[in-house]
DNA sequence: TTCTCAAGTCAACATAGTTGACATGAAAGG
DNA sequence: CCTTTCATGTCAACTATGTTGACTTGAGAA
């Protein structure tokens, strides 16, 4: 795990623009940055990260996934997948059962203690959201999520 | 280095949304890997990665940067920075001279090879961005960099 | 009973980052 | 001149996150 806090890291270093669009690739990198920041502190307070969450963000909206479905939406590998979830397994944040009618998956869903940590990291990261839409008000979160939607379907 | 391509890994997989900002956390995150999809891919054919994109993005915007400010700019350590340098050095993408007046700092410089790799990875990532904008004119573009900033800035 | 297939596990590796400790070499000061 | 300072470089050990490949296990289905 990374440690509870890199401190300052980067504060937007003012860079030379050499292309008019210099200034949204860096938006991009501190944007993400900005988001995820105080999650990351909390989720490494609680001695999870990353993989983690975005393990917990998944069940959470998708309770009873098998391990199968989880790999594909992630889009890791098994072997990747295994120890973060094993570990949310040990510290009884994801229960996992063997079959409902006898089945060969198992199915995994987040135990109330996953609750809350899912709920809480994903808080963070809803509460940066949340103010920066506040600052634009409703057209411009609008225009935010059909720029990103372009950006994700570009591929 | 990743493999040169991850292949699909995720499209966007619907999920239940339990909040009514969930769909900004996956645009965030689908956005952030859209928009450095085609250059990450374009990287790992050189034998590059993400790592060294920053370095390059950052020497090509500030000319003749000590080692000391590069590490402050990019936030890591000393250490980390090390490896990745020394690489994009005996590849010739980027110079290093010490002393213009016998100075005890190295000032780091981008070749015109590394300049050529520079220019190639952003401009896969403008290009998705130029896209997206073009998608929602000039007034949704602005509000999108408003959201950025209030998010870059949040922290 | 064998075949299939999801899941689990083990080894080896690459990458990206961290601390800590120490070496080197030039600048600056007493 | 000699010592201290400071940027840089380097070594070792560690953590974490990911990869492939090869194999086992255990249940369902043919």
């Amino acid at each position: 795990m990374p440690k509870t806090s890199q401190a300052a890291g980067l504060h937007r270093a003012s860079l030379d623009k050499l292309h008019d669009l210099d200034a949204a690739l860096e938006l991009m990198y501190y944007g993400w940055r900005g988001m995820t920041l105080e999650a990351d502190e909390y989720l490494a307070q609680q001695g999870l990260s990353r993989p983690h969450h975005r393990i917990l963000y998944v069940v959470a909206r998708r309770p009873d996934i098998a391990i199968g479905a989880l790999i594909e939406t992630l889009g890791i590998s098994k072997q990747a997948l295994n120890r973060p979830l094993n570990l949310l397994i040990e510290r009884k944040l994801v229960s996992s059962k063997r079959s409902p009618e006898q089945h060969r998956s198992k199915l995994l869903r987040l135990t109330a203690a996953g609750q809350r940590i899912e709920q809480k990291a994903s808080d963070h990261e809803r509460k940066v959201m949340r103010e920066a839409f506040g600052r634009v008000g409703t057209s411009g979160a609008a225009a935010w999520m059909a720029v990103m939607e372009a950006i994700a379907d570009s591929n």
